[in-house]
RNA sequence: GGCGGCAUGGCCAAGUGGUAAGGCAAAGGACUGCAAAUCCUUCACUCAUCGGUUCAAAUCCGAUUGCCGCCUCCA
């Protein structure tokens, strides 16, 4: 099956055909480095490393350009706040980020270029803007002259009438335009400054990613994607810079993932009701949290809760349960033949890859992938004893596999399971000795059928969320 | 005011013309001394409302209502 995508540019789902066939450049933006990433962040982050690991996985050798945007107004602003050098704080929060998302278990992109070191490209691109009239000089700003490109709000499907109409705009004397922005900005004394053409400054929000994307991925390529809050005017601002100044499509397919909802409402530092990355790991884990990121589709809404995040826990666990089940049963050495094997379990392990992909090549739809993958799990479940160890050893590749795509399930199973019970001990009214002390004590009084005092005990520890599991190797616990 | 999106069972969430995936929760059963886990069964004659197109619509079209987003920095 065909991946097929939705393309923000025409609206519509489209054929992924890669410019270069086997080839993929995908340009993401990154984030500007002023302060802690929030889940927003993480959603926007953990999307599009599942595109580029799904498309990998397809065979498709792909170029992955994310930046960091490491000059501008906000850094600046935070820099005078705190008092420090603005790349102090900019090269603490790429650190910071970085840390982030290796906890989300990102893999890397193949390039992560910063702004600040790509200044000369940057200033020759809005020569050649100038050069070719879609830019002027204002003083010591370069603006972009909106209206000199057709195509401008082609993205966002707007027109220049009805923006100013409803525009918050503050006229600007400097612009010819109001909707013209800035390409780049001539530094005020004191601020972070590099020479240009137009005298010391710094460039503006939307060239670097024109400027960096042609670097590393060429005049045209194939996956640009970002946040839907991009879209305007930032990836606008981008189309208008890049096909100016090229004369060619800027990109092929415009991808844009959906937000992260705090209470149904949007979720953003400039409403306050933000979490950060960091808050959040505190309480839940991380694969949790990517877990949950990725249990709905990734241009729909998901509203961030800790209903949803507990949800998103006790489905990973499932998962993993199924999958130290398996564990321990190839550990035991028990047996059947293969032709014993039920044939409904055959054919969803067999299958299981075909309905995988294809989920996943239907605009990445990792809600529905997901649903198959707990098919899998429940069949799993419940011809874990008496299946042939090849099926199961099989049944284990198969969701590595699929796993993988998605970024979860890369831990041992037994190990992440105790991590999770871990985590819940670690907020315990009972110590762990306490416990065992009373588990002993059950054994006794049960040893002698004394049922009464076993149930007491199993009542006292259920009354502080601990429930006790009786087996034929002995008693353990768990965090209810 | 302009533009765009969304409305699916108690909750989360797939499904974009062929007769409603999956998860959580809940109920019954199997298993267990009792539990837990797991498995089995049940749980939307219906997809905001009203019209229309079609042999056939949650899916297409129109209208209505509600929610949300963008138009200003934002993933």
């Amino acid at each position: 099956m065909p991946l097929r995508v939705y393309n923000t540019l025409t609206g519509s789902k489209e054929e992924f055909v890669p410019i270069n066939p086997g080839k993929v450049g995908m340009y993401v933006c990154g984030v500007t480095v002023y302060d802690h990433c929030h889940i927003g962040h993480a959603r926007a982050n953990v999307v599009f490393d599942m595109i580029y690991r799904h498309l990998r996985s397809k065979g498709l050798e792909v170029t992955y350009v994310r930046n960091y945007t490491d000059i501008d107004d906000k850094i600046i602003n935070r820099a005078n706040r705190d008092g420090v050098p603005y790349n102090e704080i900019s090269e603490r929060f790429i650190k910071e980020f970085d840390n982030d998302m290796a906890r989300l278990m990102l893999q890397l992109p193949t390039f992560q270029p910063k702004a600040t070191e790509h200044i000369p490209e940057i200033i020759a691109l809005v020569q050649t803007l100038i050069d070719k009239g879609f830019a002027y000089q204002s003083g010591s700003d370069v603006f972009y002259r909106v209206d000199r490109f057709e195509g401008y709000l082609k993205l966002s499907k707007r027109n220049l009438e009805d923006m100013q109409a409803g525009a918050r705009i503050d006229v600007d004397e400097r612009k010819e335009h109001p909707m013209d922005f800035a390409l780049w900005k001539g530094a005020k004394p004191g601020e972070p400054h590099w020479e240009s053409p137009w005298g010391q400054g710094r460039p503006g929000w939307h060239i670097e990613c024109s400027a960096m994307s042609t670097k590393f991925l060429g005049e045209t390529l194939d996956i640009h994607g970002g946040g839907k809050d991009l879209i305007f005017p930032h990836h606008e601002n981008e189309i208008a810079q890049s096909e100016a100044a090229s004369g060619k499509p800027f990109v092929k397919y415009w991808l844009h993932n959906g937000f992260v909802n705090i209470n149904s409402e949007k979720m953003s530092k400039s409403l306050g009701n933000f979490f950060t990355i960091k808050e959040i790991l505190e309480s839940y884990d991380a694969e949790v949290l990517r877990f949950f990121l990725l249990s709905a589709h990734y241009r729909s809404p998901i509203d961030f809760s800790d209903q949803n995040l507990k949800e998103a826990e006790l489905g990973l666990e499932r998962i993993y349960k199924a999958l130290a089940g398996i564990d321990e049963r190839l550990a035991s050495g028990a047996n059947t033949p293969a032709d014993a094997d039920n044939a409904e379990f055959v054919e969803k392990v067999a299958g299981f890859a075909g309905r995988f992909g294809d989920a996943m090549d239907d605009d990445f739809n990792t809600a529905l992938a997901l649903g198959h993958l707990f098919d899998l799990v429940r069949v799993i479940n419940r011809e874990l004893p008496t299946a042939s160890t090849g099926l199961l050893e099989q049944a284990k590749a198969e969701v590595a596999k699929m796993a993988a795509v998605l970024g979860i399930c890369d831990s041992v199973p037994a190990a992440f399971l105790q991590r999770m019970k871990d985590r819940k001990t670690s907020d315990m009214e009972m110590s762990a000795e306490e416990i065992e002390a009373l588990i002993a004590e059950r054994a006794e009084a049960r040893k002698a059928k004394n049922f009464k005092r076993g149930d007491e005990i199993r009542d006292l520890l259920l009354e502080k969320n601990i429930v006790l599991l009786d087996s034929a190797q002995g008693t353990t616990w768990k965090v209810k």
